[in-house]
DNA sequence: TGTACATCAGTGAACGCGCGTTCACTGATGTAC
DNA sequence: TGTACATCAGTGAACGCGCGTTCACTGATGTAC
């Protein structure tokens, strides 16, 4: 908290972050749908008109969780990415920081990757915060095209014209340079990694693979020889 | 709807009905947490507390839905996974029939693969229901096996002694005989296909895969041969 | 086939609850001179 | 440094809403004899 701002400019900043941790909170107790103003209010000793001054709805509120939540899954993933040495090593700890962050945060990663809450529309702002962990995943696979580290696995299906036109969207914005196949498997292989995630987080392995750590790791790296990275 | 039944079994069978009916409309406008009774009550004209001689309560209509999910989606992969002559068209054909009926019934995807209802919990009745679709595709795997169809890929990385044991878990229940290197591969496969269909109805693909189907395919194929199917 | 009784479906009023949001207000903090 | 005014934070009451569930009731359908 910088020290030039007034004393109800911090004041404002402090409260502002409290309503926004208290949010988070509920979240985790009754889910996006759930979040209540009120609530968030009564926990915080505040009478309930008084969020108006910080957030001016309820919709509001939830956008700002929505930045947060991608800004900080975000913030965990590039960070992770950029700490290992080789494109296999980087894509590994990567995968695990995204998983550490999302079993630590499941209602945030509920928030930003599941079912939309119903009758809310996410404003454009979310947009570059929402790029930060597929731009992440992506920069491996082109740092290691890029350093010519990437071997080109085995036959891959023919890609149609309209999925190549897609991949070169694509690579334009997070990987120029990057061949359609490789870009594909790298995208094929992200998907992968969230579509754990998200059947862990929803309970779908229980009884099965519980805990998924040793399946999760085991899936990683089929997809790390799948991709190319080493 | 058996003849032998009186008129008043006849209409309670219907109604039954209804209510569902009109309760997996609503999901599509607010959302699991969202349904109400007094909602579905009225719009099928009646009064809100006739709805309690059908279901209990809010949970047990819930509970219905979910079941019907489980089983509908079920059939629908079953049926599909019977229809190709190889494994490999088989398991092409059933992935194409569960991203059909997800697409169809977006809402009813969420409800039983989406981020779970705060303050649901599941009752034993669900189990069998959601085990269709895993045993089906495993079963695809199982039958390739069998049949001596499977070429076993490339190398695999080494399992640990806990996620054998998980696997043999699976494997005794739903594929007896394949061995963990295959049952892992399979089950990645089944994951992956999850993980894409959510990032697809979730929205994330919007701007760069849409429509997904070109993806989707190529990734299945991939899958295909990942898991040594043909 | 007809009657007497039991079962069930649907009504309408009520209970108690929590919600988002608005609004006129009081009192504290900040700014300009 | 001191004063006058503007800005902002927080209060408390109120509006209007929808919800799940209960309960005593009326009337229709089914069953036993």
């Amino acid at each position: 908290m910088p020290a030039h701002l007034t004393a109800r400019e911090r004041a404002r900043a402090e409260l502002t972050a409290a309503i926004k941790d208290e949010a988070r909170r509920q979240l985790g107790l009754r889910g996006a749908d759930g979040l209540s103003l009120r609530a968030v209010a009564r926990e915080l000793g505040m009478v309930s008109s008084a969020l108006y001054r910080y957030f001016p709805s309820r919709d509001d509120l939830l956008t700002a969780l929505i930045i947060d939540a991608y800004n900080a899954v975000g913030a965990a993933v590039e960070t992770a990415a950029e700490r290992g040495s080789t494109p296999g090593e980087r894509w590994r700890i990567a995968c695990a920081a995204l998983r550490t962050w999302a079993r630590e945060h499941p209602h945030e990663y509920a928030l930003i990757y599941g079912s939309p809450v119903p009758g809310y529309r996410a404003p454009q702002d979310t947009v570059t915060p929402a790029s930060r962990v597929p731009t992440a995943f992506l920069g491996i696979v082109h740092d290691a095209w890029q350093a010519g580290t990437i071997e080109q696995a085995g036959p891959a299906p023919e890609l149609t014209p309209r999925l190549r036109e897609q991949l070169d969207t694509i690579a334009n914005h997070l990987a120029p340079g990057v061949p359609q196949e490789v870009l594909a498997r790298g995208v094929i292989a992200w998907t992968q990694v969230y579509g754990m995630l998200s059947f862990e987080l929803t309970g779908q392995f229980v009884g099965t693979f519980e805990p998924a750590d040793d399946f999760f790791a085991n899936a990683v790296e089929q997809l790390a020889s799948f991709v190319g990275l080493s």
